[in-house]
DNA sequence: CAGTTTTTGATTTACGTACATCAGAAACTT
DNA sequence: AAGTTTCTGATGTACGTAAATCAAAAACTG
């Protein structure tokens, strides 16, 4: 059987309230007896069993995610999942609520930070814009001892307690490399299509991805970044236009959103040929692998993050450390053939992470 | 507040014990009153408190995992994986015991799983072997009363309730895809290194493998199998001779272990031009990623598979239903720009799908 | 050594659910 | 209507921990 409270204190000869202040760091007790309890608590293989204590606790975490609303899908699916673990927050004993705000406005989510501040919760996740103002407001969240963590995007100066994304370098590192050994070959120079290049993650994701082709000595120049605001209109303009331009194109890097845009533009041009590689399995990614006019998708697993993003922000709010390693989320590279059958975000089981 | 069973209650206008007996299905309670109840149920979205209920239980969960022995690599990663889970296993309420079977042997993990029948465990998850008495065994636990998953290798015909693992021929037209494109033009053969065909998992990914090279119309001609006994020193004499006798040769397609032996004969032939596509994340593997000699590799993540096992076997032991489509094992692919940093597997935190 | 402070013990209540018991009410019999 | 069966209510204990109270003991102080 596994040893409880009560087998600590009899090993330990002490009584049940002094192995109760020594795992709860309560004060009222001598270093000797501490010792003596924490010895206890070694021989025996004690752990804490959490299920209970959260029950007697009966502690409940104020959470606030912070997503760019819009119509870009994978924001979408993020706040999907922000929903499916709001299902779920009743047994982690969490209480989420989701802000929406306009995506790109640094104003809006300082907004929506200082709001999440005075309501008083214990922790923030937030998709960040690459603005001084939100590091600011970030750094009054951590002031009001306030646990904050950025999502997807990042923003290292700020003092954020954490980044729950993929390192977004070697994203881009991936789509190079994957492009050059499907062009092989193959001449002629690729296209970039970007959302905009004040986001921090797009900005990392193009660096990845020049860096890689640079080291093929210039034998694949990379044309001149398409800002598409991660629009679909704009996206296939920009698209179809710089398809019309150059005839030698080998490939599309989209490391955006607006791929609905960046598909139909393909395939009006009737380019099934080119090299594409785009960013998040959403339905229009989806689309486009399935169609093959998009080759590879890297993908960032939505679900992981939120999960991990809760995990991080009740450690935090608890004082409690992270295992850094255990919350690095993968970059997944989706091609026609190991394309995951589509599903709802649906609620998960209680003890799961996930899978 | 959340809705707790005193609020049905009171809604419902029965007592406490009224509802208790409608939760858990116990009899005595008239149909009209039980859906007054269940009304409540509904209205107030009232979700049980597993931490509370498990903790009431009191019942702890006594399940086997049966895994091959020997010194292949992604078997004793996977190993490490249930120990994680036993770590983890008190906060779950189960108590998991790891049986060791030699590999390849259906007399051996025959009689471990009847060990375990008799034992009186509620689950058990077994790396299947493909023979007749294996199936045999399978379904006397089922008749016991005991839920079964198998792990990594299925037997479909056994009735197990359940096949924690890839998609393997889907596995196998992942690789073969990949081949095609990394090779592009380039002209030439490839080889096939397996370790067994009576291993089923192995059989499915050369399945799916030939089915895609048989796309290109014969373009690709496809070796006859090598047989390595996922041993590597067997793997690399086998690897070594093939390089000798098809200098032509343009990709080999590593479908099981023995990969250290794959690695060495690239290595001592100097052949780093060829594109090789192996399975599974493992030192070999991950040093061959990391020297070029392997292109890709295609990973099953055994966490995830041991820690859905784990819940497979609990809700089937409680007669509850499973979400096939949150049980999926995914495809990871890894080339070199995405491999994750190697890390030990480690305990995870209490309510972590793992991420 | 008396007085004070600090440490420790003993005990209780609570968290939300499971499960068992027994008495009482309601619904069926005949 | 009386008896029988089926249903329902009331109540208590348990799970393992948290947190609080108050009394008792031990350790210091001068």
């Amino acid at each position: 059987m596994r040893p409880i409270v009560y087998d600590i204190a009899a090993n330990a000869g002490v009584s049940l309230a002094t192995v109760d202040r020594v795992l709860n760091g309560r004060p009222g007790v001598r270093a000797v007896t501490r010792a003596r309890v924490e010895a206890a608590i070694q021989s025996l293989g004690y752990v804490r069993d959490m299920a209970a204590a959260n029950l007697a606790k009966g502690r409940v975490y104020p959470l606030v995610f912070i997503v760019p609303g819009g119509e870009n899908p994978f924001m979408r699916g993020l706040e999907a999942e922000v929903r499916a673990a709001v299902d779920r927050s009743a047994f982690e004993r969490t209480r989420i609520s989701i802000v929406n705000v306009p995506p790109f406005e640094p104003a809006a989510l300082v907004a929506a930070i200082d709001a999440a501040i005075t309501s008083g919760v214990a922790g923030i996740a937030a998709v960040a814009v690459d603005a001084p103002e939100v590091a600011e407001a970030i750094g009054r969240a951590r002031a009001a001892g306030i646990a904050l963590v950025t999502l997807v995007s990042d923003l290292a100066t700020s003092g954020r307690d954490h980044f729950c994304g993929v390192d977004n370098v070697a994203a881009g590192r991936t789509a190079g490399s994957l492009m050059a050994r499907f062009l092989g070959a193959r001449p002629g120079p690729v296209a970039v299509l970007a959302g905009s290049m004040r986001v921090r993650d797009h900005r990392e994701r193009l660096d990845g991805f020049r860096a890689v082709m640079a080291e093929a000595g210039g034998r694949r120049p990379v044309l001149d970044v398409l800002e598409g605001q991660d629009d679909p209109e704009l996206a296939q303009a920009l698209i179809a236009e710089c398809l019309e331009n150059n005839p030698d194109l080998a490939g599309i890097y989209s490391l955006g959103a607006g791929n609905g845009g960046l598909v139909a533009a393909l395939a009006a041009a009737a380019r099934d040929d080119l090299c594409v590689i785009a960013h998040e399995l959403t339905a229009p990614t989806r689309a486009g692998l399935a169609s093959g006019l998009i080759d590879a998708v890297l993908n960032q697993d939505a679900g992981h993050e939120v999960r991990s993003a809760i995990r991080i922000l009740r450690a935090k709010a608890d004082g409690l450390p992270v295992v850094e390693a255990q919350e690095r989320i993968r970059i997944d590279i989706f091609i026609r053939e190991n394309l995951p059958p589509e599903s709802g975000v649906g609620p998960r089981p209680a003890g799961s992470d996930e899978h």
